[in-house]
RNA sequence: GCCGAAGUGGCGAAACUGGCUAGACGCAAGAGACUUAAAAUCUCUCGAGAGCAAUCUCAUCCGGGUUCGAGUCCCGGCUUCGGCACCA
């Protein structure tokens, strides 16, 4: 630390002490701290990251995932991405593009919530306090940020378009109320998210939490999975992002199949299935605890063993349900007819099967799923083979749930013995479907968005309800519908949202009939702020529309998104959905939100991610004061590959800054005179080239270590570069360290910016060399290496290489084989 | 359990679609120059082993295999990290 403090100080005191200062130095020292604020000024004076959104002609979007702006300020993890996505955009600048680099703040949601409560303050004081202490932060880190397109989701200018967009939703029918469970805590009286959740009690007070049946908003992203699906395969993201999003939309194909109630007249149970060609194995039905079927097949001798079992599971809350693996379920009584067999089979109910997903019943086949074979030996139920394996008689007993589909053969199955699994599958539905008993269906386990938060700090849902006409929209020429700052935010006792509370607020009239009503008094999820907000960054400042039709169709989709791989599923699946939605509305011309999407790595530190608790987070500030943020921006992109991540370490920023210590001693130092080195400029060709085709990878790592190779090279040997040598790697270096690549720029006379000066150009015919050379192997051993011409001939290169006394020992007599890989090597075989 | 990514020096990491003596670049370490001294700066060394030496052998998680040639491809196994987890 004492170190950079030296380098620090000022340069009227290391020009007049004579001890610290080489007498062949008589240049101004490189000093981060100066030459950061000077150019942080002029970038505003000049407007330099400004961009004419309406006049763009190369428009380029590159956008980052905007932050929630919490109270501890900038974290590295958002420094990290930041600066990946700076350097992707400046260096698209460079390229020639009107590159748009916007960003914004995330700032309703829980999380503010939660911590304003913690602060006993109110989120409304908080979150400008918080946005001021980021913009600070965000100012000296660099980025080619046009602040005149910021968005704040809190802002009544931008909620109002989110409420807007909420309302074309409910317009085409993708908006819908129903009662769902939510976490709710006895004790609290308060709805949980599922965040406020630990180990199945609240947070707070430790009471175990259950869950509770609410009326609230949801929309319709299910009726998307299929064009969301197929989406994946056409757009250029992250393959881990895209599985993740295939998992969770998560397809699959099977039939339902119609159980016949024995005894009750009229009754049925549907159940989805993946497995029809099991159908003679199914010795029993599970039904979910919330099945409406309960309600009429259970016969009164069970009713109370029923009622019981659907009183408990109700009670458990919604996560240590989905968490606890042990069987637990109730004969109901009633019984099944196979459509297969004929045969009666039990209904039972148990919570091992969810109502939200297929039919909320299954057919159960414990000889070939594991969760039903662990169900009907806790229960004695009967288990019956109806796959055998290639070793398997058909009456081989089964210790374990046989699931091998790709060696399989019906047994046990009438008319069906002897199929594969895989052909059977679409003989059995057929045969079902023929007698009225099954139907082929995908089934697809992505469930409806509740948008309903039973919270203080969201956009007000715009909805009016009124008992003459029931749920009515607020219509668009009334939004926004304000937030109201009220002091009581906080969850108390009464149970209920904290708008609820507010009659002077909510009490209103009925848009359709004039009677009095009243509004939603929940608020809507985050995700759906942030669901649109790439959409708004154009159009900022347009108060009459939420997104101009030209200036979108100039600039979206989005050209390049980077963001943490959280995100994965919530937010960038909820960013196609609202995308496709305003495509069917014509309102966009675009299906997809963004053309390319990168995952970028985590940093942690000491192996851990970063935490409070832990004591190891990163205070970008600091490193900001110490080092200056050019070498803390180029170090972050140092420690590894940005799609990977690392982990942070302190003595690793002092390669970069001396790095860049040379850079500006190079320019001080640079001669004019006689003529560049021909070695230098070819490896310089070299260095352009490397780092023109790093940075759009994100490779950013190993531009930079090219780009210190060239310095060593530049510098080899205490030698005085010159300035064709150096001015191009000025240029090279500007997306990663944007401030002292100004100031050497401005020395070297330029009086544009260098992000204007345009990428140095590759010149192949500047790097090519006259004699390329080829590596030799003898027996698969590299023994040597020889020059030889580019063109070179296989005779050409095994002469050169038997004219090498060093490499012609190995080979004695007549090779058995010579291979040569033109440009790469000669293979000789003895 | 399922899915995804990855295992290379003391450390972070390079190595294009199998191909220029694996380890670029950086950190740490050691030696030297400069200095009264330290810092900074500059120069050199730096995977392991053997040898006076030129040089040789062994090394990319482990075990097999394909190939003139494997960190890279194939088969089997181990470990770590991240995500999803009763989805029928």
């Amino acid at each position: 630390m004492a170190r950079c403090i030296a380098v620090r100080s000022s340069s009227f005191l290391r020009m007049t002490n004579p001890t610290t200062e080489r007498p062949d130095r008589d240049y101004e020292p490189y000093d981060p701290t100066r030459v950061e604020s000077t150019w942080r000024q002029r970038w505003v004076d000049r407007g330099t990251n400004h961009v004419d959104v309406a006049a763009a002609t190369r428009p380029y979007f590159q956008l980052m995932m905007f932050p929630y702006p919490s109270a501890e300020g900038l974290h590295v993890g958002n420094l990290y991405a930041f600066t990946g996505n700076d350097i992707h955009g400046r260096f698209h600048r460079l390229q020639g593009f009107d590159v748009l680099e916007p960003l914004g703040y995330d700032a309703f949601g829980i999380h503010s919530e939660n911590f304003a409560l913690k602060m006993g303050m109110h989120p409304g004081t908080l979150i400008p306090r918080n946005i001021a202490n980021f913009r600070r932060q965000l100012d000296r880190a660099g980025l080619m940020i046009d602040w005149r397109h910021e968005v704040d989701t809190t802002d009544p200018q931008y909620y109002k378009w989110t409420q807007w967009l909420f309302l074309q939703l409910y317009k085409r029918g993708l908006a819908y109320r129903k009662a769902a469970a939510v976490n709710w805590c006895p004790s609290c009286k308060t709805v949980l998210a599922n965040e406020q959740v630990e180990g199945g009690a609240c947070e707070r007070c430790g009471t175990v939490v259950e869950q509770r049946n609410l009326e609230q908003w949801f929309f319709k992203i299910s009726e998307y999975s299929a064009p969301l699906l197929a989406d994946l395969d056409v757009i250029d993201w992250s393959e881990s992002t895209k599985t993740a999003q295939r998992h969770w939309i998560g397809k699959s194909e099977g039939a339902h199949v119609t159980f016949t109630v024995a005894d009750v007249a009229g009754a049925s149970i549907t159940v989805f299935t993946t497995r029809p060609d099991t159908i003679y194995g199914a010795t029993f039905l599970v039904v979910a605890p919330e099945h409406p079927v309960l309600a009429t097949i259970v016969p009164a001798s069970h009713r109370a063993a029923v009622d019981e079992y659907q009183a408990c599971s109700a009670k458990q809350d919604l996560t240590s349900r989905k968490t606890t693996k042990e069987k637990s379920g109730v004969f109901t009584g009633a019984y099944a007819l196979n459509p297969a067999t004929g045969e009666r089979v039990q209904i039972w109910t148990a919570d091992y099967v969810l109502m939200e997903y297929g039919t909320g019943a299954i057919m159960a086949v414990p000889g070939h799923d594991e969760r039903d074979f662990e169900f009907a030996t806790v229960f004695g139920l009967p288990i019956t083979r109806v796959v055998a394996g290639p070793d398997d008689a058909a009456d081989t007993p089964l210790s374990e749930a046989f699931v091998d589909n790709d060696h399989g053969r019906l047994v046990n199955s009438g008319a069906f013995n002897g199929l594969t699994v895989a052909a059977s599958k679409s003989k059995i539905t057929a045969w079902l479907a023929e007698r009225g008993r099954a139907q082929a269906v995908t089934n697809y386990r992505l469930h409806d968005w509740c948008v309903s938060r039973q919270r203080y700090w969201g956009p007000p849902i715009p909805i009016i309800y009124c008992d003459a006409c029931g749920p009515q929209p607020v219509p668009e020429d009334q939004l926004p519908v304000v937030l109201p700052h009220i002091d009581d935010f906080k969850p108390d006792d009464s149970g209920i949202s904290p708008l609820a509370r507010h009659k002077e607020w909510y009490e209103t009239t009925c848009p359709a009939c004039g009677k009095a009503a009243r509004r939603e008094t929940d608020v809507s999820d985050t995700f759906l702020d942030s669901a649109w907000y790439f959409l708004r960054y154009p159009s900022v400042g347009r108060s009459d529309v939420p997104f101009d039709a030209e200036l979108t169709k100039r600039w979206l989709p989005v050209d390049s998104y980077i963001g943490g791989n959280e995100h994965a599923v919530l937010h960038l699946l909820y960013c196609r959905f609202i995308t496709r939605v305003l495509f069917d509305a014509q309102l966009i011309p675009f299906t997809s939100p963004f053309k390319k999407f990168r995952a970028h790595g985590m940093i942690i530190r000491d192996g851990a991610k970063m935490s409070k608790s832990r004591g190891n987070v990163v205070n970008p500030d600091e490193y900001f004061t110490q080092w200056g943020a050019d070498a803390f921006r180029m170090y972050l992109m140092f420690i590894g590959p940005f799609e990977e991540g690392g982990d942070f370490r302190d003595s690793g920023i002092s390669g970069v800054k001396r790095f860049l210590d040379r850079l500006w001693a190079s320019v001080m130092t640079m001669r004019t005179d006689d003529a560049p080195d021909a070695d230098v400029l070819r490896k310089l060709q070299l260095t352009i080239k490397k780092v023109g085709e790093d940075i759009p990878k994100l490779s950013y790592n190993t531009a930079i270590a090219a780009m210190m190779e060239y310095m060593n090279v530049l510098r080899r040997a205490e030698r005085v570069p010159h300035r064709a040598e150096v001015e191009p790697l000025v240029q090279l270096v500007a997306p990663f360290a944007p401030h002292v690549a100004e100031e050497l720029w401005e020395r070297m006379g330029h009086t544009k910016s260098v992000f204007d000066s345009g990428w140095p150009t590759f010149d192949a015919s500047a790097a090519a060399t006259e004699t390329i050379e080829l590596a030799v192997q003898v027996n698969g051993k590299t023994r040597g290496v020889v020059q030889v011409a580019p063109d070179a001939t296989q005779d050409d290169a095994y002469a050169a290489a038997m004219a090498e006394p060093s490499i012609a020992k190995f080979v004695t007599g007549a090779p058995k084989k010579v291979i040569l890989v033109k440009g790469r090597l000669i293979s000789i075989v003895v």
